[in-house]
DNA sequence: TTCCAGGGAAAGC
DNA sequence: GCTTTCCATGGA
């Protein structure tokens, strides 16, 4: 492994907030360090990567490979962080004046962009956000990735430091269902279906269905998903928003499902979330939100209630 | 002890 | 088809 960390400079017009974005719930591979100061790291692929933001649109990164998937690293990071999405464009015009006081909430998180992630990562994570709370999710993924991916060293000046690779799709596949569920908080019926899913998309043809998804259209997607057992309707969403960059999605969880009715007044918020009021709730959120942005809105609008609202303050 | 956490699936009507 | 119940586990 070489040493040599390259620097490159990523600069923005949108608005970027890197913390509240790579805590935002939408990734949990992302750590903080501290080093000369503060800076997150996560492994990409086989790049690790250091980000730490200079000022306001001017993100620096350190990395161990100059490309990512092809890509010079500030190129691969503005599209990673969905940038080219200008953030006022998000909400419609209209809804400032429709929900004033949600706007006044809501407006200072537009740096909390959707990072468009790894699908497989991205499958295996939200399969652990069953019935969980956000911090079990993050264990999980740590150990999966502790347990199950490559393991890489870097030479740092304060000594060496281990960093672990996402596990590729064989390496769960090939797990053994008893031990994996000691990484999936004891749950087996989880651990067997990531290594299901995972085998579905080894041998191609998960990965094959979901080639070209990006112009497929989401019901499609939707149901190439959820015809594994561990995925439905909310699961599939959120892999369609945070692994196939599709904005247009919206996933509704118990938090949304608050929002929906405490923010917007929307009665069958109060309901439960069976499939029809699912999608019922999904129709009447796109009429507020518009429907090419609604699930980048959703999002902002998801971080925005649990800090604001729930209080919550550990990620 | 009870309730909640980024739900899913089987059972019941 | 739609709704209710059950399942699963850890933490506050």
């Amino acid at each position: 492994m070489s040493n040599k960390l390259f620097k490159s400079i990523l600069k923005t017009d949108n608005r970027l907030d890197l913390k509240q974005t790579l805590f935002s719930g939408q990734s949990f591979t992302w750590k903080k360090i501290d080093l000369l100061s503060a800076y997150y790291v996560t492994k990409i692929n086989k790049t690790i990567i250091f980000l730490r933001e200079i000022e306001p649109g001017i993100i620096e990164a350190l990395s161990s490979s100059k490309k990512i998937n092809g890509l010079p690293i500030n190129q691969f990071l503005f599209n990673y962080f969905s940038l080219e999405i200008d953030d006022i464009k998000v909400f419609p015009q209209r809804f400032k004046n429709d929900f004033p006081e949600v706007w006044r909430r809501v407006e200072p998180y537009h740096g909390v962009r959707i990072m468009r992630q790894d699908p497989f990562e991205i499958m295996v994570t939200f399969m652990c956000a069953q019935g969980i709370g956000m911090h079990l999710i993050r264990r999980q993924v740590s150990m999966i990735a502790e347990g199950y991916g490559q393991k890489v060293g870097l030479e740092m000046p304060e000594g060496e430091m281990i960093f672990h690779c996402f596990p590729i799709p064989s390496a769960l596949a090939s797990a053994d269902p008893d031990e994996l569920a000691l990484c999936t908080n004891n749950n087996r019926i989880r651990a067997a279906n990531i290594i299901a899913m995972a085998r579905s998309f080894e041998s191609g043809k998960l990965a094959l269905a979901l080639v070209g998804s990006g112009e497929c259209d989401l019901e499609t997607l939707r149901e190439t998903l959820c015809a594994h057992s561990g995925i439905g309707l909310k699961i599939a969403d959120c892999i369609a928003l945070f692994g196939f960059g599709r904005f247009d999605t919206f996933p509704i969880d118990t938090h949304v499902k608050q929002y929906l009715w405490e923010w917007f007044g929307i009665e069958a918020a109060r309901k439960s979330l069976t499939e029809k009021n699912y999608r019922y709730l999904q129709k009447e959120a796109r009429k507020i939100l518009g429907n090419e942005y609604a699930g980048y809105a959703g999002h902002m609008l998801f971080h925005c209630w649990r800090k604001e609202i729930k209080k919550m303050k550990a990620f």
